[in-house]
DNA sequence: CCCCAGGCAGCGC
DNA sequence: GCGCTGCATGGG
């Protein structure tokens, strides 16, 4: 077991106690496959539970304080610490709950019907009530799924922190722990540095380094960008002609955000790009560009689709047509207002409970 | 050795 | 429109 720190980064600049009135369920937040960058600081089986990632360009670091007993009362408190007083102009007490995903009526996940219909399954997934849809960096939210296909979560993570390691820059180290070359991106170390990653992904690889701007991999080399993505070119330059894109604004992701733009607008726009489908799309909608109702379905949707609701596809490989009319079955299914948020919601209680997936 | 992982594009039919 | 294949690698 890793000998964690007791605390990691530098001076926080703010701390705060941040009441929350709505479930929360913190740990299935961060770890439903969702966000790609949140790591657990504290030891194992100590609560409360500590969690950090380099969100906005700052450390932002999570635990939960309950008020009462009851593991998923609706009363609970956040302590929150950053190392800077605001995220993108906002002040940490409006982030956060906002970055959070809180204004969603998680009590409307399952409609009536829905519950009556499937009570058991209802009553499973009750056990990670509280599960939220984050508000993501749509860039690092694009750039993420991008590397999700045919991955396993642990190799995504991987190749996330990679890519920030290698072209992001370094936010002040903590004093105690040292990085080999913080001071610029050094390209010809990525070789040795790949063979130390389990050692140093736990923590320095994820909460070091801020995840690259769109100019940042726009300017990256192909071979060096081919090292972070599992070895595989063509992700390589896909990813590159998106951050291309973002970069010199023949692709702009704000103007895809929910509020200005419909869903179906979005992901077409999203899918012309080599490299991105349905399924990367409809993940980017969900969790960088706040789309609620988008329903991406992987293997494991597909899986319990299947096995929960008796949905099946006529075709071994899921097409295009294939994908669409599926999305459209799965949401008559749910009836529900939060398609997405029930999705994942489903997608967790399946890998955990089902599967028995721990790793994330 | 096998198969699977938060898939997609390019091809032949 | 459908189905097969290449892409890469770690883990069960």
């Amino acid at each position: 077991m890793p000998d964690f720190p007791t605390d990691l980064p530098t001076q926080w600049a703010t701390e705060l106690n941040l009441p929350v009135s709505v479930p929360l369920n913190l740990e299935a937040t961060l770890f439903c496959g969702q966000a790609f960058r949140w790591q657990r600081v504290s030891p194992e089986e100590r609560e409360p539970k500590v969690f950090q990632a380099v969100v906005g360009g700052e450390v932002l670091e999570l635990s939960q304080q309950f008020s009462s007993v009851e593991p998923h009362s609706p009363a609970s408190e956040l302590l929150v610490r950053c190392t800077a007083e605001a995220i993108g102009g906002e002040p940490l007490k409006k982030f956060v709950p906002h970055y959070l995903g809180l204004d969603d009526d998680v009590e409307k996940i399952f409609p009536p019907p829905f519950r009556s219909r499937y009570p058991d399954l209802v009553a499973a997934a009750m056990r990670y009530f509280g599960l939220r849809l984050m508000r993501q960096a749509p860039f690092e939210t694009l750039i993420s799924f991008m590397c999700a296909q045919g991955m396993g979560i642990k190799l995504i993570r991987r190749q996330v922190s990679l890519l920030a390691r290698a072209f992001g820059n370094p936010l002040a180290a903590p004093p105690d722990l040292t990085i080999d070359s913080p001071h610029e991106n050094s390209y010809e170390n990525l070789n040795t540095s790949l063979s130390q990653l389990p050692q140093i992904q736990n923590f320095i690889a994820i909460t070091a380094y801020k995840f690259p701007t769109p100019e940042q991999i726009a300017a990256a080399p192909v071979s060096v960008l081919t090292g972070c993505t599992n070895n595989n070119s063509i992700r390589a330059k896909n990813i590159r002609r998106v951050a291309e894109a973002v970069a010199d604004g023949s692709l702009n992701l704000n103007a895809l955000l929910a509020l200005r733009c419909p869903l179906d607008e979005a992901r077409e726009t999203l899918m012309r790009f080599s490299g991105i489908g349905a399924k990367i799309a409809d993940c980017v909608c969900l969790f960088g560009l706040e789309h609620r109702s988008a329903f991406p379905i992987d293997t494991h949707v597909r899986q319990y689709l299947d096995g929960w609701f008796g949905l099946k596809t006529k075709t071994a490989s899921l097409t295009p047509a294939g994908y669409e009319a599926l999305c459209n079955e799965a949401k008559d299914v749910l009836g529900s207002p939060y398609a997405g948020l029930a999705g994942q919601l489903l997608f967790h209680t399946w890998r955990r409970d089902v599967r028995h997936l721990k790793e994330v």
